[in-house]
DNA sequence: TATTGACCTTACCATCATGGGAAGGTCAAG
DNA sequence: CTTGACCTTCCCATGATGGTAAGGTCAATA
């Protein structure tokens, strides 16, 4: 199938396809006499592959870590749980940061008046906190 | 004082204190006669409003409007009010991402041995889900 | 058969906020 | 007068993605 096809049926935009391709994450795709790339139920399933590890948050480079595992049949499950769990903690880090400014703001935003006067405890903490 | 203490006082590193002029968040900084930057007292204060805003994960553009409105005695605390507030529900959002990743790939993880062997729930998952 | 419209190709530019580095000018202390 | 710390501008890179432009291909239809 075309670019356009293996792009509807893994959920990846035809740009991202060809950046992959481009980056060295995906082998390159054969092309047709005519220069067209052409993809097998086996590129699809990279691809799908590709798309669920993005939908977990996994970066690129992880991702090319999961898929070497993924071809290795020699692997040990221990190299891919290190991953997971390593991602774990990252996305944990970042919802508590994300967590520590909700609740700033949160404060400071119950503690603001939010009507037509100037006062204001969100400006007056940015000001000097 | 010249850009170097301003960026230590201020906690933005040179480098940006020059990206933010340049992109007209902040008025061009005076100059001395040989061309250096020159920074006030009042200049320290924005700077450090902005490191504030950045602090919290406000977009230079919401940065921008919060400028704005902490210049305007003018201002209605209701302007301020809804950019925080709708900034709060952003990372609001953005937090249930991720815990959402972070559910998945904890059952996956805890479900994988973690061993010598190659079978395993997480590369499972990312084949087909 | 000629045209049309949907598809494909590469190549370049933009995002957002930040850092790195090069090439060269300035300043203050020794 | 030299040295070292600072400053200037300019260009490049990141990561993952989208946009667009200029041009080639293909299949169906008039």
């Amino acid at each position: 199938m075309n670019i356009g096809e293996a792009s509807k049926a893994s959920g990846i935009s035809a740009k991202m396809i060809r950046y992959y391709e481009s980056t060295g994450l995906i082998t390159a795709a054969s092309r047709s006499a005519s220069g067209y790339r052409h993809y097998t139920e086996d590129d699809l399933n990279m691809l799908r592959f590709i798309r669920r590890g993005r939908d977990l948050g996994f970066s690129m480079a992880h991702i090319g870590e999961l898929l070497n595992l993924w071809r290795d049949q020699q692997r040990a499950s221990a190299d891919v749980k290190r991953i997971a769990r390593q991602h774990i903690d990252d996305l944990n880090q970042r919802i508590r940061n994300l967590q520590e400014m909700v609740a700033t703001l949160s404060q400071l935003a119950q503690a603001c008046h939010g009507d037509n006067r100037p006062n204001c405890p969100i400006i007056e903490a940015l000001e000097h906190s």
